[in-house]
DNA sequence: GTGGTCTAGACCACA
DNA sequence: GTGGTCTAGACCACA
């Protein structure tokens, strides 16, 4: 499926897991009205505690992202996409700008930070290298 | 001084003076043989509890780079700051690999996830707006 | 268990926890994987506030010695048992180092202290008396 | 003069300090009636403070084993030979006994035991080399 | 004044 | 149940 959790990056499981069910749904791979995975389902994939997974539905539900449907699950509620969308530019937004203040704040300066960006994604997106790593941040003259 | 808190990141508040001491060292602001202000008062400046002080001086101990003089108080140890200054370069590209993996995993591609760094070092760094925004992560057409 | 502390020897509690966590680890009394005992638990073995117990634990973790296996415990890394085996040696030649020099500067010579040595040894190990009386450091009749 | 303080062996400096006076007169380097430096000398002698050195000399008095001569300084008193001959054998034995607990605690057997004793002794003192790497510490007649 | 150690006890994430 | 973090406050060695 579409979960990957990182037990050591700062993130408590469950919120993880909150937010990939809504960047699930921004990027379309959820439907509204389409079930999510069981709490045990997904408890044994992921190698979690149930108790974590319900956790997360448990907020998802709250944030009215999804909904119980009695006696058959969780689904995705109408007008997920739209929030869904925007709570992950946010999240996103938010993380980064977290980072980007620390690492200004220690002394980098914008460029130093956006060559360490590039670089990374260049890592994480092999395809994109040339693009991320050829002209990205050098005006051309 | 140099410290700044955020008690919501997610990152520990001793991690975070452990990484504010050692970008202080990186920038030189605190330089080799310096001492590091005292448990007391920096626990009085920041409103933070001297244990939790005293817990990040212990780190910065055993990472080698603050030493004991004994009566006196810590001394930024030789060699520190080159030290800090690879340190802080591994700190800032960690966190910020893992919120591009999450980026990229949620489906945000690497045009959309460099304009939201663009906007944001716009935003924390205004001076630099127009170099951040020109040129940077745009193809040449 | 197999934990036993000494207030009064100049060692710091959780130093000595942490070195008895590697000796057990080095003989083999806790094995690669095995689960520590709890932070909770220990300290009431122990009589010892359950931060002083946590503190040890957090050295070990950071010594490479042991790992987090969340919501279960803290279980020993592999590889621990040759790194323990080595800290051990180095902890008593360390310690004994000190004390050696301590009795030569303060004027003992070396048979002498060689004699406390083996009386010492005798009381402690009963059984290893005539072993240690007669060959090591007796003259043969 | 005969004093050589360790900072990092546990034992507190003011301690190390009443324990090489002791030393000291045990071994006739320090006789019956003579004066001790004082404390201001001996404090720039060893670069300690003050505080400290005026610590240990008050823990030597209530030891017994100098008295004041005022106006004069501290003096070595009668009988502290003997108590001091006693008190070296007891220190040493003391801590001996409890490194060597240790080590047996943590299932080093006499055997290993003391042939680290031996490797220490013949790199302290280099002369009993042979002595103490061949035969263990008594010549064979 | 300096830091180091320890106790006591709270709250959190996770199983 | 597990450990991690934090607060509050005590006492010690050393300057």
């Amino acid at each position: 499926m579409f979960f990957s959790i990182d037990t050591n990056n700062g993130v408590a499981i469950y919120e993880q897991i909150v937010r990939q069910v809504k960047f699930a749904i921004a990027e379309e791979s959820l439907r509204v009205g389409q079930l999510l995975p069981s709490v045990r389902a997904l408890s044994v994939e992921l190698a979690i505690n149930p108790n974590t997974i319900a956790r997360a539905y448990q907020q998802l539900q709250s944030d009215g992202v999804i909904e119980l449907l009695r006696g058959r699950g969780l689904a995705v509620c109408t007008g997920a996409l739209e929030a869904c969308r925007s709570d992950r530019r946010t999240i996103i937004a938010d993380r980064l700008r977290s980072v980007l203040k620390e690492a200004l704040h220690g002394g980098l300066d914008a460029y130093e930070i956006q060559s360490i960006v590039r670089n990374q994604l260049a890592e994480l997106v092999p395809t994109i290298n040339t693009v991320a790593s050829n002209s990205p941040t050098q005006p051309i003259s």
